[in-house]
DNA sequence: CTTCCAATCTGATCAGCGTTCAAATGACAA
DNA sequence: TTGTCATTTGAACGCTGATCAGATTGGAAG
């Protein structure tokens, strides 16, 4: 194991905070959850040990952190997905295909993002960038529905049928192969409720 | 602080696996995974810090055989709640009920169970144990389906609902409040596609 | 331009962790 | 009774997160 060090020319990093949590997704998609530390993002950064934990408090406070930019990207994925499509239910569906695809595209930002033991849940960024990606499925949800349905049953879906893609990819019920499928068949399924 | 020294008349502790396993329990409900150490537990068992590597090799490994015995209390509550219900629809929303309850009942079994990334997968044991509880989760909805109905759509919704409710407890979208209305929603909705 | 404050970063230190290993212990088969 | 071997011990190793005094420096204030 060659012990890398990376030199600066200045004392002050300058961007240190975003380096440590680009360089604390990478370890997470390398090493998992296990393979993290605190002072390896340090030494990646080429920054003192200590360094992380001056800008984030904590590990959780990094973890956080990494957390919360990955429901950015979440939010971003499903917001493009959705825009792809015409047909409402074709939206629903690309939304769940984004949901899924964050654990192929961002394994290391994924990984962490619902393990809610590891995290700050009260961090306030945190909680936007969360609520954030939550609300636009709801909305397209929302949009899917006959404006004759009970607001309750569209609210039910919606939490329903993000705790199936959740389940499904947490618990990699989904095959590559029959992903879409598998997909569809959930959207469908949940959507003839309200539609 | 108090440090508990527990003394034991005999060298050979006669048992210790087993307690390992609960006290291994006790201490992830009390602590979660941040407060979990094989040294704790350990301490909590009353033997040498090395003692539970002895038996189950690492912390993985211990954290496997808590996991596995989780499965089977699941497996076992979802039997017996299935028993206490005659209709097939009754006896899936009791099995989700159960599924739901084993997270109060026995939230250090639970807390670790889906931790896929904590534990050694390959562990026979452990396979054996968990696919017992969703075989049975499987089987009651083969049961609730018509008998005309595709069995691929009758596996498919078995994991949709399984995933399902994964994610509903996970993510912690079931308020006690509504918890009960909710899993009937999710299971007849999801039962609709094969009656 | 100079001074000086506050934010940033360092390196040492501390206690606790998982794992390994030689050695001690004792249950039990021969 | 003897010998074997699984069980249990305690020390050791290298790692971790966190803390803290002190070094460094960008930039605002004068």
């Amino acid at each position: 194991m060659k012990n890398v060090t990376i030199t600066r020319d200045t004392y002050h990093h300058g961007n240190l905070p975003d380096v440590l949590i680009n360089e604390g997704a990478k370890l997470l998609s390398e090493k998992g959850i296990d393979g993290f530390s605190m002072r390896e993002v340090g030494r990646r950064a080429g920054v003192a040990v200590a360094a992380p934990s001056h800008h984030f408090g904590s590990a959780k406070g990094l973890l956080t952190a990494i957390a919360a930019k990955g429901f950015g990207k979440l939010a971003n994925k499903m917001e493009s997905a959705a825009a792809s499509s015409r047909k409402t239910e074709a939206k629903v569906v690309a939304m769940c295909q984004a949901y899924r695809e964050m654990g192929v595209s961002d394994p290391g930002y994924a990984s962490i993002m619902f393990r809610v033991e590891l995290l700050d849940e009260t961090d306030s960024v945190f909680r936007q960038q969360a609520s954030l990606a939550f609300d636009l499925f709801e909305e397209a949800l929302r949009q899917a529905a006959s404006p004759d349905v009970d607001p309750v049953q569209v609210s039910y879906t919606a939490r329903t049928l993000w705790a199936t893609m959740h389940g499904l990819v947490d618990l990699k019920m989904i095959k590559d192969l029959e992903a879409e499928e598998l997909i569809r068949f959930a959207v469908r399924t949940l959507l003839a409720r309200i539609r």
